[in-house]
DNA sequence: ATAAATCATGCAATATCGTGCAATGTCAAG
DNA sequence: CTTGACATTGCACGATATTGCATGATTTAT
């Protein structure tokens, strides 16, 4: 790779992503710390981008760029949270992962809506309390990072359940290596609930598209549907849409 | 996360929340508290944020307003939970009853005491988060009233558990017809846990100490201990020493 | 007054950085 | 083709920055 083509890159890293980590990046090339750091070093003189400790920003607007990023980023949720909503008819069976996306699922579901909610997330559980909505408490060992129920217990009042629809939310999710979540036991439940759900599992995922965590769920084929913030490029979808997943955009 | 972001994101944080919380958002981003704590330091000493005990405020804060926080619980219950929660040893199994008299009790325990925690309101289940006590949540269908598990899986996951202590919360006593709520099934779920419970039952009660619900449990004689606010005359406390139960004021 | 939470400080481990230097590659003049 | 100037790259090494932990002080809440 010529040196022009690296610089290059580094700027469209830094467009794409908002930031550039200088020894993740050496890696990734095959080059050492040294050539990057040079890069940067000498980008920065020129004013292309803003050298920090670790790696390099946008010049632009690097705080107020995260500020932006971020409000956006709830702002998707909503978004998403309202077309997983308008998915759900009268007298259907959802599931509920757990996670700040599905609750915004809550938040979007009309409250006089006779539906029944099954979810493993206390949290959302006790969001759905002005809901009109039979609410199903999947109890279990509560795995703390996530504040879900995990366990012998969970799995089994899973395997009596037979949603219409699981909202799998807030996990990352890799065209190739699928979907993947950073807990075993998490990982778990979450296959039980897929394996259960009768019609349709949908994915809703906002910025972690291409992330893939170290222990990653493969083989879910059954991935039915995925709602991902309009907007993002085709070039970015394309490759689930190659993995025959249903495509909504909000 | 660079460091240049991380500081970015709390000033960020600053204008949206109109605060950080210093060890919060070490959890959140899964750094120590002194990581946090320095940066909340050099920006403070920067001009970019002003310092206060816990966390930090935006410089330009006009007024101390400490109100914001959530409904401020009556003292009597701070009291009735504090003292339930010193009835509580490391390596207990605690059964906690929903309801807001219970919820005091969590904000009472001591956050690193190594003790197991069932309960089948998702409410209590959420404010344990903190805490460094294995979570044991009780699923079923949810009674919208109280906003606890009922039905038979929630009795069949009671049924698995030996709790040392049952604090049974917010529910009417009466020296003579015993105890009651409001819903049978609710009172299913209760007697179920009471039966299980091998060493100690514990009734927190504040105000309705002479109230009787329509559908009343009867035949609950193993009430052992009852917490009742301090100065409430012992002409209605009398009746319930009759009952061989264990008064504590608090 | 007492317990819990928060804080500041010092210290050690690690990561990152800058500089100097040698090895290699590029290229143009000879 | 050879040679030498120059650029690029990787490595070594000391300097600096960052982070986490331990400890005791301080603040807060009760």
């Amino acid at each position: 790779m010529l040196t022009t083509q690296r610089r290059a890159l580094i700027l469209q890293r830094l467009a794409r992503d908002g930031q550039v980590i200088a020894g993740a990046l050496a890696q990734e090339l095959d080059l050492s710390e040294d050539t990057i750091r040079r890069d940067l070093r000498d980008m920065a003189a020129a004013g292309l981008l803003k050298r920090v400790h670790g790696g390099a920003l946008p010049v632009d607007a690097p705080l107020p760029d995260l500020e932006t990023r971020q409000a956006i980023s709830t702002d998707v949720k909503k978004r998403l949270g309202r077309a997983a909503a308008q998915m759900v008819r009268a007298g259907q069976l959802i599931f509920l992962d757990g996670g700040t996306t599905n609750a915004e699922i809550v938040h979007a579901l009309p409250r006089e809506m006779p539906i029944t909610i099954a979810t493993h997330s206390p949290a959302i559980a006790s969001l759905l309390e002005k809901h009109r909505a039979e609410v199903i408490l999947i109890g279990g060992r509560l795995y703390k990072h996530s504040m879900v129920a995990t366990g012998a217990a969970a799995l089994a009042a899973i395997g009596m359940l037979r949603p219409d629809i699981f909202f799998l939310g807030a996990t990352a999710a890799h065209p190739v290596h699928g979907l993947s979540t950073g807990d075993h036991e998490e990982a778990a439940i979450k296959r039980a609930i897929i394996g259960q759900s009768a019609e349709t599992v949908t994915l809703l995922t906002d910025k972690k598209l291409d992330a893939v965590s170290p222990h990653h769920i493969a083989g879910i084929s059954d991935m039915a549907r995925m709602i991902l913030p309009a907007g993002l490029g085709e070039d970015r979808i394309a490759p689930y849409r190659q993995s025959h997943v249903d495509i909504i955009e909000a």
